[in-house]
DNA sequence: GACGCGCCGTACCGTACGTTACGGTTCGGC
DNA sequence: GCCGAACCGTAACGTACGGTACGGCGCGTC
């Protein structure tokens, strides 16, 4: 019922010393945020800045491998949609809301999505664009496909997958990302993400749901 | 029925010169991001480097002087409660929606929000506070009143209005600024921005919008 | 019309950091 | 035991940029 498959392999013919210091380079972004050195990766990866150098070209380079390695490593769950019913619909929806909330409260993601828009201004690189791929566009990637056959089963009623995605999207982020990424403090417990991820479930049922008996509108 | 009100004077003693830099600090910013150097903002205001430093400080006074200038600027429609019905209720929140779209989607407020961004991870500024401050604090400080008001006016059922109000903004904004501010192409039209303002304005009533007829749950 | 003040333009200083170069060490292959 | 490749640690280089100093100029004041 639940199985996880990566997007894109974008592990290619990393070895594991390379891994290391890509998640080296990562904790290091998460402390210390894009003004990480190359000369504390180096120290911190206990590598020699030849060597980063010579495995990732420059830093944009370091930074856009760092940032796919962890966006490889972010993964929704995945759930097809056979003996679908207002349940384990429900339950999915949860699923996704919870999951999605957990990743964009993480300190990693935080940190990474901070990286990447200050980059998006000036457009050196797409780590925007690999942020956003690999983040939004995927949760939409996993969720449409649940939508869908929530739809198929009679569960629910909406014109376009897209819009209600959207619709689904805002109803469980709210203000959240923007306020982290904005530095408010903003503790999001096991519970409260629990609970927010109930309510938008509801709220989105109640907007989307198909309405069982008979109804005008 | 609708004025404006500044929420507070940041505007303190500054001459018209300095508001001439300021802006032309703002343009670079939007232009350039947060790689925009002293001697750039100096080149376009004709102004010295002495100057500016006289003025701000150092490059985070600068800095923090132009968004609290632009924040300044920033307003939201006010509205007052006086003889809701439905319909003015209605207008009310999809000119919110509709403003709130716009101010998000423009040049302008994404570049801001990206220095914020960016300055929010190496907490040397309060940037973030400030844009988090005039944006979407203010917005709730203005919404709030109006969605109390459709409360007693018994129109809108809702518990919290501070729950109720992130819904709303949930609604509305759903990925448009994450989106924005990671680099995606992502065109407003004024038509697409008043039809989601009117799409969210709906859905909200749909969820929060108090049962005419006799109704459980 | 001399003086002082505020500001412009620009040259200059110090530093941080990206990037490169190089000597020393480990290690697998023969 | 020797060779070369890969890599570590560190020193060195070049540059961009924040910050400062200084000469010149317009302008209000006496």
């Amino acid at each position: 019922m639940l199985h996880i498959v990566p997007d894109i392999d974008t592990s290619e013919a990393l070895t594991e010393r390379q891994k290391a210091v890509l998640d080296a380079a990562l904790r290091l972004l998460v402390e210390e945020g894009d003004q990480l050195t190359m000369t504390a990766v180096a120290r911190r990866a206990s590598c020699s800045k030849e060597t980063l150098y010579k495995w990732f070209g420059d830093r944009d380079g370091l930074l856009t491998a760092t940032v796919q390695w962890q966006a490889s490593k972010v993964r929704v769950a995945q759930v097809d949609g056979k003996g679908l019913d207002l349940a384990s619909l429900t339950a999915s929806l949860e699923r996704f809301a919870s999951d999605w909330l957990q990743v964009i409260s993480s300190d990693t993601s935080i940190a990474l999505n901070r990286v990447a828009v200050g980059h998006a201004g000036s457009g050196k690189d797409n780590l925007g664009a690999v942020v956003l791929e690999n983040g939004r566009f995927a949760l939409a990637r996993r969720l449409k496909p649940v939508l869908e056959a929530g739809r198929q089963a009679g569960l629910l009623d909406f014109a376009d997958a897209e819009t209600a995605f959207r619709t689904f999207f805002g109803l469980v982020a709210r203000d959240v990302q923007i306020r982290l990424l904005l530095g408010d403090r903003l503790e999001l417990t096991e519970a409260a993400i629990g609970g927010d991820a109930a309510r938008a479930t509801q709220q989105f049922l109640a907007l989307h749901g198909a309405k069982t008996g008979p109804q005008g509108l």
